[in-house]
DNA sequence: CCCAAAATGGCAAACGTTTTCAACAAAAAA
DNA sequence: TTTTTTGTTGAAAACGTTTGCCATTTTGGG
């Protein structure tokens, strides 16, 4: 790769005024005389130069780049909130390095390792837990992080999110009123403080208020794919369970269309209720009422936060944990 | 920002070696004795050295990042290609910056702009057309580009893809076939070259080979969302046709949940096939036959092309022009 | 007009690496 | 032994910015 040819050395030359005089005029700094800013920029724009993001960044020890955890960029889920995430960062001027982390603690502490050699400014956690050493890692690294649209074993973290303990059991009530004694609950894997303590909380309070015995043959954990969830359809229909709340969208739709495929009616026989809201709720059929979330936004505000903390607002009394309203969108799969 | 507490020169200093020595050791250069080798590698972990990617970056012109342009990052098809880049870019140390064009001209001139600011080392572009000026931009910039599944006006850049134009007339044939004369062809927008110039061609080529007439009221453009197509449901039917080739698996299920909720059965009064082969294929009831293409390949194989284009391997000579297989899966939209 | 204060701009030292070149040492060949 | 060759290492110059500090100019009040 050849050395970079018109630099800010070349350009000062050109305007006959000094390197620091045409930082100063790319950077917006207002000491400089307008008469001057005007032949600088004159000249920055006859020779086309670019400045090197690469020598800024390491001159000024900020790199406009931010690092973005994602378990995988084709669930809907986090695609969404990536998306908020995208449109935030640019309109901040930011770039965002994006990972898979496929959910693997190796992997993910790798990439962070990775984007902390690369020093991003910050970091946006999605994923649904946080090894210890990873922790550690962020925080002797002092790289502001924030965790959003999950919950992860740490409350010192910064957090975007919905309640989903609350949601949950909002579901769950629902379900329970439509005359329905057997509601399941149907979720990804348990290991996962999300489902394991959120969701799964929610779910218990539901029963607690309306004085259902909690019974754990009802608490169905799968590995969170379409196929696990369709594949439990007819055992769950077989052991007499009329309603489900389900924990992603994914699990949701595969349950419906192993109920619908072994012809059981949805809702007539069976009632759905999900919890993601993503597309795959609207384009099945029938269509699964869900909890809404604001996806797009948790993501927006969450990038957002992190421009605060990037900019030293570090706000230590501020509320770290910004929790945003759910809703629910009534749709073919509930009466 | 605080300085780097701990650098090369620390560790220089520590192992009573010359920086020279670490930076060969920290990349593996042959040229030090083992001995050195182990001393230096001692008091790297004992620091917890870790090597400044910007500085390396700079000293060094290479990034080991990579952009990628993609247009929806909620996209299933885009985000089932970004899953293969993002892969092998791993697999080969390289970090995606990923930005979303929106499909916006302006947007993708300034996203590239940006990319090449960030000294990447290459960039793989995913979209429906490419401005004039972004490919200048990009020629005269002398990165490495490689477009991946998608087609755009300009045979010089490198392209992962299948050829869009043979399957669409092989699903064209396919409805013909089925003694539908009333086919018709549902696309996105029609100034995007693989629409109005493959696609489309495929389409023609499908009828000319059946000796039926091309009638332009059967091209139907939309906008491309779930929605447009949806809305044109009803119309398609009262005019009289009887299935239908689409351009993305988006408006397939549009389409296909617009003639449902309207009493229209597919695949008996209406056939169905799709291009893109993602979920929304899978999930939609009934499901929806499609051409089917190996998304997580192209991007793999983008990504690897790239590799070798970044490695210096201009290669003018070799095959710039990667077309893959595509396939058909056979799914309840069509008899 | 003079002088202090404000505005402007230049110098050069960072920033943390890689890499070229030369030096030196050790091993091999003569 | 002497000369080559080969293998290891270090010194220091890049890489292209930003930025602190100082010098010079402008400005405006008196």
């Amino acid at each position: 790769m050849e050395k970079q040819s018109v630099t800010i050395y070349t350009v000062a030359r050109e305007a006959r005024v000094s390197m620091a005089t045409v930082s100063r005029v790319v950077n917006g700094n207002p000491n400089v005389k307008p008469a001057t800013r005007q032949k600088v920029m004159d000249v920055i724009k006859r020779l086309n130069y670019r400045p090197n993001a690469v020598a800024r960044g390491l001159a000024s020890k900020k790199t406009t780049t931010v690092g973005v955890i994602i378990p995988r960029i084709t669930n809907p889920y986090f695609a969404d909130l990536a998306l908020g995430i995208d449109d935030i960062a640019s309109m901040y001027k930011y770039n965002i390095i994006l990972t898979n982390s496929d959910n693997d603690d190796e992997k993910v502490l790798k990439v962070v390792r990775n984007l902390l050699a690369k020093q991003v400014d910050g970091i946006i956690f999605m994923g649904y837990s946080m090894p210890d050493e990873l922790r550690d890692e962020l925080k002797s690294s002092n790289t502001p992080v924030v965790v959003a649209g999950s919950v992860i074993n740490d409350d010192e973290l910064a957090t975007v999110r919905i309640d989903y303990e609350n949601a949950a059991k909002e579901a769950t009530l629902k379900l329970l009123d439509n005359a329905k004694d057997h509601v399941a609950f149907v979720t990804g894997p348990l290991k996962y403080v999300i489902n394991s303590n959120d969701r799964l909380s929610g779910y218990k309070a539901a029963l607690a208020e309306r004085h259902v015995d909690f019974d754990d043959q009802l608490v169905v954990e799968t590995d969170g794919t379409y196929q696990s969830s369709y594949d439990q359809a007819k055992k769950l229909v077989e052991a007499g369970v009329k309603a489900a709340y389900v924990s992603n969208d994914n699990l949701a739709v595969g349950l419906l269309n192993g109920l619908t495929d072994n012809g059981v009616k949805v809702p007539d026989d069976f009632e759905i209720i999900s919890s993601n809201d993503t597309t795959y709720t609207k384009i099945s059929r029938p269509t699964i009422s869900s909890i809404t979330q604001p996806l797009y936004d948790i993501g927006a505000i969450a990038m957002r936060l992190l421009t605060k903390l990037m900019d030293g607002n570090d706000s230590t009394t501020d509320e770290q944990d910004v929790i945003l309203d759910h809703g629910f969108a009534q749709r073919q799969s509930t009466r």
